[in-house]
DNA sequence: TCCGAGGTGTAATATTATGACATGGCGCCT
DNA sequence: AGGCGCCATGTCATAATATTACACCTCGGA
């Protein structure tokens, strides 16, 4: 079953085709995700996972660290180790297309298989599950013998508000 | 129609599970389409090529330029060079889930929707085509109003080899 | 109290990729 | 032949992405 494709969402303005997240309830599955491990749910991941949902888009490991540096100089590899918490806990995905991370909201359950589109225009990223798209990847490792373990499944392509608004 | 899958090949032990490719046909492609655009087929976008060939397996930018230093160091740039040029040519992938690069020897028609799969144990790449990963990609595109232009499929698993030959 | 697991802060380094610029060959026009 | 434009090359430099190493800290259990 897909995830609801949340099309109503157009034709808010606050900035840009900016479709944040819903902090609150990304930030309490990380915090789930970390009891049921026996792991804090540090200040350092909060401020990343925070940041992530906030910009609803994806970001670069040196911007992140870049935007939480304040008196404090942030490293890239405090972010990294961040980051890799949060995407065992499911929250934040990694964009191979463009090395960036972007926080999602949805609940994945187990083998779901997930297709990640990019605008190239806007930078946003919608998720959508595609039973269809996992029947065929199913198809094509079962004819050639091969063992799927993890997809990775990136459309880049134009989203619907650049669609309608052109350049922009 | 999936490619021809080769699994006749296991057994052989010339090297662990390596699948060259069709040296001197994916040379003519190339050749054909440095034709086709008026650009020359240079001795280092040959040089690039062929190694990629003859090694069956994705290589590191990095790697290629070692491999192909002798008394002349080859820069990296100059790789990327080539491997740009071979990847408008079709000759040669990128494999984004990894950053590296490898040789091909098919046709890919237009817009056909080709699936990398990976082998996390042995790093062979088998290509496979699949119209049903084709349709549910348009399907989850449509339902979002998202204009598809770019697909990266690439499944991450073990290979056939691998699978009946453990770790080795 | 001691110990160990995991997190932090910091420096250094590795890996991947691009920018800038002078040079050289090679067609093409005059 | 001479000049010109286009493209590739060689070389240096730098940007962008990611990991390793290590000393220190903190918390919680034996
Ligand atoms: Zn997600
Ligand atoms: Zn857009
Ligand atoms: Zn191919
Ligand atoms: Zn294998």
């Amino acid at each position: 079953m897909a995830h609801d494709p949340d099309q109503s969402s157009r034709g808010v303005h606050a900035d840009a085709h900016r479709h944040a997240i819903d902090a609150d309830a990304v930030q309490s599955r990380a915090r789930a995700y970390a009891t049921s491990k026996g792991l804090p749910f540090t200040a350092m991941r909060q401020r990343v996972l925070a940041l992530l949902a906030a910009s609803g888009k994806p970001m670069a490991a040196y911007e992140i660290a870049e935007k939480l540096s304040d008196a404090r100089r942030v490293q890239a590899v405090q972010v990294y180790r961040a980051l890799e918490f949060l995407q065992e806990a499911g929250c934040v995905h990694r964009l191979a297309s463009q090395s960036s991370y972007f926080a999602c909201d949805h609940l994945h359950g187990n083998g779901e298989t997930v297709v990640f589109m990019v605008c190239s225009q806007c930078g946003a990223v919608q998720e959508a599950a595609s039973d269809l798209v996992a029947r065929g990847l199913r198809g094509v490792a079962k004819t050639t013998g091969f063992k799927p373990l993890h997809p990775i499944i990136e459309l880049e392509g134009e989203c619907a508000d650049c669609t309608s608004e052109p350049v922009r």
